[in-house]
DNA sequence: CTAACAATACCTACTTACAGGTATTTATTT
DNA sequence: AAATAAATACCTGTAAGTAGGTATTGTTAG
């Protein structure tokens, strides 16, 4: 006889939550608890209540799951985190190792491979689940540097060069720099294809 | 005793699928066919299984469930369609009511209130679950006109002005007019900020 | 009927972005 | 020790976008 395992799901689509617990019901999981309005309060909650593995979705609105998952592994080492996905790209699971995630599936998948892995995770696994198809210019976005990352993020919330630079205490000539080398890796020619190109891929 | 209702649910996240899967058992409906892998061929699928009633996701990557909407009302002027979304935004709304679904859901809606909500549209009602909390600048998308909704959508993909102007054939200074009027109407000052904003907002 | 709105088009002055260079420093790898 | 990559910074010329106007036409609501 296994011992039992507590389970909590976040995830601000509760229909989604409903659904996976239901999944993960059949499997005999129980102390089921779900987390669907994702303040940063729930930090808080965290103290609360502990569990043996924790289903984060990444998407959460506001929050980002990977946030919520160092937190987690802060407070509860020895808790399981999984994170879930709307999209598998790579730069999402290169995170979720980092930040200390034991598994990664995306939502394309069905309920019969969570359930493996949760059984694997739980067996003391890691267990990520890769792309099965690629998306679009998957070679550039590895080309790209850290701090190139980091303007990308910052021109996709609409921020000019002069505000960017700014922001990271440089140069607008560096800004600019690093803009025309993304552009160039990316082989997009204006800012606003590289934000429509930054949000098409999840960068 | 009821009469069997069919189900049919369109989305390309199986875990979400299989979840919704398992929330509509419970409450007894049987025929239950779920399609994942949505592509345009699913239109031929179509004839070959009906179904009383079609739960289709409006994000389906490639596709619009809004589209399909509209296909499987054509075929099937009779069946229910309730479409489920991760954003609650008016304009979904608007668009879902005007393509001939009979209900809308968000996805951070409970199970309960799915049920509730699919037993009253197979009883014939439509139902619209509108938005419970309100987006950044709500009345101002109100504010926007076709035309400038138009111009949005090919600013967000990243186009020029001069290239905007060839495909709607335009003057250029004629979609600076547009371009002018909407930034001032969102209270924006950037086409950056623009495309930001209307990925944010998912416009 | 007429006031308001939407869509169209033009103008000037100013700001920001882009293309295509060069160049220095630091850290890492061979 | 030399090569490579990353991050930094600068320059010039050209292209594109923004601010703040004006103005005409057609349609719609009061």
């Amino acid at each position: 006889m296994k011992k039992p395992i507590s389970f909590t799901i976040v995830d601000d689509h509760r229909l989604f939550a409903d659904g996976l617990a239901r999944i993960l019901h059949e499997d005999g999981a129980f102390q089921l608890q779900k987390v669907h309005n994702v303040t940063q309060s729930f930090i808080d909650e965290l103290s609360q209540v502990q569990s043996d593995l924790y289903i984060i979705d990444i998407q959460l609105g506001e929050l980002s799951g990977l946030d919520i998952c160092v937190q987690i592994k802060e407070k509860y080492p020895e808790a399981k985190v999984i994170l879930i996905s709307m999209i598998q790209a790579p730069h999402l699971i290169k995170q979720g190792r980092k930040n200390g995630a034991d598994g990664f599936i995306p939502k394309t998948t069905d309920a019969s491979i969570l359930k493996e892995m949760v059984n694997r995770v739980c067996a003391g696994e890691t267990v990520f689940v890769e792309r099965d198809e690629e998306i679009s210019n998957p070679h550039s976005i590895e080309l790209l540097t850290e701090r190139e990352m980091e303007i990308i993020h910052l021109v996709k919330s609409g921020l000019t060069t002069r505000a960017i630079a700014d922001q990271l205490f440089l140069s607008e000539f560096t800004v600019e720099t690093h803009r025309k080398n993304i552009l160039k890796k990316l082989k997009l020619s204006t800012a606003n294809e590289l934000i429509a190109y930054a949000y098409a891929n999840h960068l």
